[in-house]
DNA sequence: CTGTTAGTAGAACAAGTGTTCGCTTTAAGC
DNA sequence: GCTTAAAGCGAACACTTGTTCTACTAACAG
């Protein structure tokens, strides 16, 4: 770990609330003022030092180029989820790559700091219905999924049934020649399965439930 | 609705393109470059009528002053949410305030797009027992907050109980006299407290759930 | 004590950047 | 067709901003 004298850490943290604030970066004047630093090439020397340590990216050539890199909070690991569809849509869900998500999806919702720290390929289903009730997941819940084919017995999936044309959110439960997806509501009975009709889209990593 | 040019579409998604990409706002010459406009009294021009319209807002006084408004993705109205503490913790939660979030809280987790349109002072608290299971909020769960004294009945807060000394997280109903501090869990009944008792301390208008 | 390096400081310079000016072109309304 | 308003345009100005220069002080190593 890199140590950082307390006018870097000063300078870095004044830089992240200059950003959240103003929602652009400061200048070196900027810095001076907000830092008390007694004259520009002060802290363009320790503007240096940090650009060395990886902690900013400066981009000399025009104003305000400073960007801070590998930050947590606000910066930190942040993704843009988009919410493409919802459950029980009758079509399988289209997987975000990099040309669907060039398209305006129904409504993005924005996650980061911990709940996203190791996360890639995250999208967001809207539930409808009341089959994983029992989980405490409701209709019109949010859930964040996480792409992926395989699941381990007993996590909550997004799965496509190629019969049935349709995707639903059940637990999942692979035996040899089917798979049973169980409901997480009482007055609800299961769905067995042959494997092949089956595809996994996604697992369940978080749910989100707006209220007002 | 209002009815933007082609040339002022185009000028919002380069600036939100050239924002994603750098970090940095552009500048009016970036504009007029990216854009193919064929001066910066052109673009300015615009921009005036961008801001006008409300999709951005101008800092004339500073270089690369725009700041895009109500957009999402990605810089739609979005917060980092502070997460302060739990309920049932025997202490009233800090309110944030400028001061207050100087501070490093526990975890923070940042939330954008719909979910926070509308919304200020927005903390985080963790949710400890299962006293609202029936509202499906479970123990553990993250449930954001939105700084207010007072709530409209059936609404559920996080309410300081002074004699108490405790945090709690009840559906409130107030009537002349007295308080019903209504859990939402069928195994658990109602607390009457007197309202010089409480403090409300903010309501939930969301819930997160971590699962993986 | 001396030499070197890190850090500080004010001023000036060069380049970046927003705005204004005076004018032209295009579109809309009558 | 004429008038008015909107939009466009190039140039120049004023101000902002990053960097460099020169010099100083403090800290450290030998």
């Amino acid at each position: 770990m890199k140590i950082l004298t307390s006018k870097q850490k000063h300078i870095l943290d004044f830089i992240r609330r200059f950003l959240a604030k103003r929602h652009y970066p400061p200048t070196v004047r900027d810095i001076v003022s907000g830092c008390q630093i007694s004259s520009t090439s002060v802290a363009d020397y320790n503007l240096n030092l940090l650009e060395k340590m990886g902690f900013i990216r400066r981009h000399r050539e025009v104003s305000r180029g400073i960007e801070l890199l590998n930050q947590t909070p606000p910066f930190g690991h942040r993704l843009e989820v988009p919410v493409i569809g919802q459950i029980a849509a009758g079509e399988p869900i289209p997987v975000p790559t990099a040309d669907t998500w060039s398209t305006t999806p129904l409504e993005t919702i924005e996650v980061g700091g911990e709940l996203m720290l190791g996360k890639e390929g995250v999208y967001a289903l809207r539930v409808k219905g009341t089959s994983m009730v029992d989980e405490l997941i409701n209709d019109g819940d949010l859930v964040l999924m996480q792409y992926t084919n395989v699941v381990e017995n007993g996590e909550t999936a997004a799965v496509w049934l190629k019969e049935e044309k349709e995707v639903t959110l059940k637990k999942v439960y692979t035996s040899p020649g089917r798979i049973r997806l169980q409901p997480a509501n009482s007055n609800m009975k299961p769905i067995f399965v042959d494997p092949e009709n089956i595809e996994v889209q996604g697992k369940v990593i978080a749910v989100i439930r707006q209220l007002a």
